[in-house]
DNA sequence: CGCGTTCGCTGCCGATTCTGCAGCGATCAT
DNA sequence: ATGATCGCTGCAGAATCGGCAGCGAACGCG
């Protein structure tokens, strides 16, 4: 039996777009294009069907926080008191739509949630805690850990002119 | 004395426009003009402003990185032996250039870093731990967590229709 | 209080870019 | 060998973007 080698979900020409549009997401369809030497119209396919398939699944805002009022940033462990799904499933939606999260890390061991927050000063995030996250009962404990910095690392893809 | 209230970096017009563009940074000048009720020429002047005094650093895409073949995410916890200078950032700046790293947090505390990394297996997360993170000299010790899941928050802007 | 200056907003125009359509060639199965 | 399917290509209309000069309001100064 000869082994299904079914069409990839992406094969190298999505690699490789996915691969330049992750280094500029606001590359401009004619320049991706004629940087894979496309053409355009191929190229804008190519995309679309990325976009619906789900491998691109949109565009995130990168934001200076501190300019906007938010220069503190960090992380706080969340560990449950129990772990009934229902519980743990609103406390998760709460969080995501706490205003001053960033993102929420749901993980495996002793902590359940890891949340990435920025807030305008110490005492915004000592309220924020209490007022966002203890104050859920299932909430057993809490631990908070300033952030010096955060950098985005370079991700799954291998540089674009790697391979080319 | 009065209170020097002088020119905010952002204006309350300026929030509106990054609200906006926060929740949906595909959002056409067109379009985003139209909800704010300006003009396209003022708004394309806005955002662009915005842009170069680096309030909106730019955009990160966002990709599903199990189908690109990374369905495994963790977070490393990493602490180091010491803590001089330039052995830190020698190590922030290789972690943000590995593949499959996704971002980088130093912080404050017992540990230094936490990386968020996107790998393909549990064996390529064991690989990963041992060939690009502990294999520096002045990382101690590292704590891996799985991460089951992960969500964005809503971040530091208050939902664009709730202040009108 | 009057005047000059500066700043932000507006509308318009040329240039660029994006979207949809039909044809062509290659690949694969029969 | 042949028919069919799939992906790539080029073109054309439509929408969008970027820059320029004018207008009005707010501010500071005399």
């Amino acid at each position: 039996m000869k082994k299904r080698e079914q069409r990839p979900l992406v094969d190298e020409l999505d690699r490789r777009i996915v691969a330049l549009l992750a280094e500029d997401p606001e590359l401009t369809n004619k320049a991706l294009a004629r940087r894979l030497g496309l053409a355009e119209s191929t190229c804008a396919y190519r995309v679309r069907a990325l976009r619906e398939r789900g491998v691109v699944e949109g565009t995130t805002l990168r934001l200076d926080l501190a300019a906007l009022g938010h220069p503190l940033q960090a992380l706080i462990k969340v560990r449950l008191e129990r772990h009934n799904a229902e519980h743990v499933n609103r406390l998760y939606a709460s969080l995501v739509r706490t205003p001053g999260v960033i993102q929420v890390f749901h993980v495996a061991g002793a902590d359940d949630f890891y949340l990435h927050v920025a807030v305008a000063d110490a005492e915004a995030l000592r309220d924020f805690v209490l007022q966002h996250v203890t104050v859920h009962r299932v909430v057993r404990q809490t631990e908070t850990h300033l952030i010096f910095e955060r950098r985005e690392g370079i991700g799954v893809l291998p540089a674009p002119g790697t391979t080319g």
